[in-house]
RNA sequence: GGGCCCGUAGCAGAGUGGAUAAUGCGUCGGCCUCCGAAGCCGGAGAUCAUGGGUUCAAAUCCCAUCGGGCCCGCCA
């Protein structure tokens, strides 16, 4: 609102300083010294080319020309080195902004788009055969926190999860259950289910080393045995850790396994089935993915991430909804055989659509085509990823796939198919937020060995890391409440962690840093909340506020980031980046902070300062707690 | 070989055309008889990977080079 008053009072000083020049569109920004004013427009430098006059005596003229009166909220207006600096009545300014805060309270801030869409955000979608880790975390993070946005400007927002229930793996995990004698999940179901993965694969490829090291040796071949028993080495060290975790599991799999003539050849043949829909491996198949999708849930759901719908890929083969897919591919000029498998030229639909242009892509680069259809006859996936898309089309306008950034070639050739097909309209809509990947100092992860931290692990370790510090900061309280704020502050940590940094960037996680409770964090900004609640709470009379006398520095500054939470939540949606609002919030809380340390509210020198600080305490808490929960972490009024 | 992404203080990490490059950790020095010290106040610490270019103005845009990651599967 301050922009646009100061942008009001420009154009008009312009307009009578140099008529007929336009006004060209410039950032405002906070002038680098607060005495200097609020606002400053740098507009004269790109006014000094065409006015052919220095940007300083433009400035001046301009400034000159400026007539705060005309504004209810602009003191004055100055020129320094070429910028114009605008200060604002604080007085005025404080009552419009406060009391817009305090009236819209939950609403506040949330600008609502002119354009209301229906939205999907896909996220997750991990394969369920193994537990979520910190990098899913990641994933799942962002993909809350863009489905949270986009609802709260408006847009109707479905949120889903794509299961790839059709891969070997799953089939893999599924084989070793029926081994086991179908057992229930014991302890964290997707822990379970991803050790008997891990132990079917681990032991399988085990016995094939063994067998390959047998004929090495028969042959004499010594530089061969060296490297395969380095290989073995490996398996052997991830087989003593899935055997610490699930020694039933490991050990009845490690037992059985190799009485098996071709346990491969079996898996493939539950794959098949699987495929084709037949009941006892659809039974058994979709009971193993259940377990492990209720643990994705039960994990996900501690930390208040839940999804609409769960959409299985092998619901999709069932329909043939991928064969209708290939039926169209062939017939439009993109497809073509080779060496018996079907292509799909993605470069040549890029070409004669003026995609790479429409797209931003490099016009120079020639797109690598993709295969559809094995020399086989078998199908791939990216087949049913296109169907998939098709089918979310057809409940939404607009599509985000979060997925990591190294499947981009591949969600760039599913929107070239998709214009292929003439549905040009969801590639334009359909949009791969792509982020990089998280790193565990010293830690390899790796789901074929069953070696991973979980995300529930992480998840367990901050709560009791948190409750250790409610413990000793608040011992006072039950042990129920103790728990509860625990929960806020470790879940909210993890996710500030994650949210704070640029998706294209890696993250390194740390502990020490994701759980360090100070400043630049989610518990400091969760503090400043409950700093504000405990005012408010102790205030027992509202005196009529005298907004004129808010003129302290730390007052203005506070009042001026307040005013800033509209813009900063507008900007964060349409850029999709929740780091700008993780940012906001820090901020916001260190103005916060600083005006705590240097004013008293409740003893303010007269009733009117006290009631307008008040004011200023309240709008505050609602602003922080707003935010927060734009970014799924809770705001808990004592810790 | 081709393509995409990243490179900012000891470390972490904002800022993608505007003034003196945020902030945190660490480090040095202060502040609890005063609304919660998970806090506040103040120091020191940066050739913004390197070299060119565009611009009144470049960490930001363009070109080249170096370093790191990812992709270019008849895997999912």
């Amino acid at each position: 609102m301050l922009r646009e008053e100061c942008q009001g009072l420009l154009e008009k000083a312009a307009e009578e300083a140099h008529p007929g020049t336009p006004l060209p569109k410039t950032k405002y920004s906070p002038p680098p010294d607060p005495e200097m004013g609020e606002l400053s427009s740098p507009v004269c430098f790109q006014l000094a080319r065409t006015l052919r006059q220095s940007p300083q005596e433009i400035a001046q003229s301009i400034a000159e020309k400026i007539k705060p009166s005309a504004s209810e909220l602009i003191e004055s207006a100055g020129a320094v080195g070429g910028y114009i600096n605008f200060k604002v009545d604080i007085g005025r300014f404080a009552t419009l902004v406060l009391g817009t805060v305090i009236e819209k309270d939950g609403e506040y801030g949330f600008v609502k788009t002119k354009d209301p869409q229906r939205v999907m955000v896909e996220h997750t979608s991990a394969n369920p055969n193994a537990p979520l880790h910190i990098g899913n975390a990641r994933n799942s993070i962002l993909g809350d926190c863009l489905a949270e946005l986009l609802r709260r400007q408006g847009h109707e927002v479905l949120v889903h999860f794509l299961v790839n229930d059709m891969g070997r793996q799953v089939a893999m995990a599924t084989y070793g259950w029926k081994l086991m004698g179908k057992p229930e999940p014991e302890g964290r179901a997707e822990l379970w289910v991803g050790t008997i993965y891990a132990s079917v694969n681990v032991v399988n490829e085990t016995t094939r080393l063994n067998g390959e090291i047998r004929e090495a040796e028969e042959r004499g071949k010594v530089y061969e045995i060296a490297e395969l028993q380095e290989e073995l080495e490996e398996y052997q060290k991830a087989a003593v850790e899935l055997r610490k975790r699930y020694p039933e599991v490991y050990d009845t799999l490690a037992e059985k396994l190799p009485q098996i003539e071709d346990a491969n050849a079996e898996i493939v043949i539950l794959n098949t089935a699987y495929e084709n829909n037949e009941p006892e491996a659809t039974g058994d198949v979709r009971k193993v993915v259940g377990y492990c999708l209720e643990g994705f849930e039960t994990s996900l759901g501690e930390i208040g991430i839940g999804f609409d719908s769960f959409d299985f890929e092998s619901d999709l083969v069932w329909k043939k909804a991928a064969d209708d897919v290939l039926e169209e591919l062939k017939a439009t000029p993109y497809a073509f055989m080779d060496e018996g498998a079907l292509i799909f030229d993605s470069d040549k639909i890029a070409q004669d659509l003026g995609l790479k242009e429409r797209w931003g892509l490099n016009p120079d680069h020639e797109i690598p085509r993709l295969v559809l259809v094995r020399s086989d006859g078998t199908t791939l996936y990216t087949l049913r990823d296109m169907a998939y898309h098709i089918w979310k089309f057809g409940l939404v306008n607009r599509d985000i796939n979060v997925i990591g950034s190294e499947q981009r070639l591949a969600q760039l050739q599913l929107r070239l198919a998709l214009a292929a097909m003439g549905r040009l309209w969801m590639g334009d809509n359909l949009l791969h937020y792509a982020y990089e990947l998280v790193y565990l100092p010293g830690v390899k992860m790796s789901g074929r060995l069953g070696r991973y931290v979980t995300l529930s692990e992480i998840v367990e370790k901050a709560e009791k890391l948190a409750y250790e510090a409610v413990d000793v900061r608040s011992p006072h309280l039950s042990k129920e409440e103790k728990e509860g704020i625990a929960r806020m502050v470790g879940h909210g940590a993890i996710k500030y962690t994650l949210l704070s940094v640029d998706s294209m960037k890696t993250v390194t996680f740390d502990w020490e840093k994701a759980l360090n409770f100070e400043t630049n964090s989610a518990p400091y900004i969760q503090y400043s909340h409950a700093r504000a609640c405990n005012i408010l709470k102790k205030a027992e009379e509202r005196p009529e506020p005298d907004y004129g006398r808010l003129t302290a520095r730390r007052e203005k500054e506070l009042i001026m980031a307040l005013a800033r939470f509209p813009e900063t939540f507008t900007d964060a949606v349409n850029e999709l980046k929740p780091g700008e609002i993780t940012a906001y919030a820090n901020n916001l809380s260190d103005k916060f902070n600083s005006f705590y340390a240097a004013h008293p509210v409740l003893k303010a020198e007269t009733p009117g300062l006290a009631g307008a600080r008040l004011r200023l305490v309240e709008a505050t808490r609602i602003t922080i707690r707003n935010a927060l929960q734009t970014l799924g972490i809770a705001p808990p009024e004592r810790m």
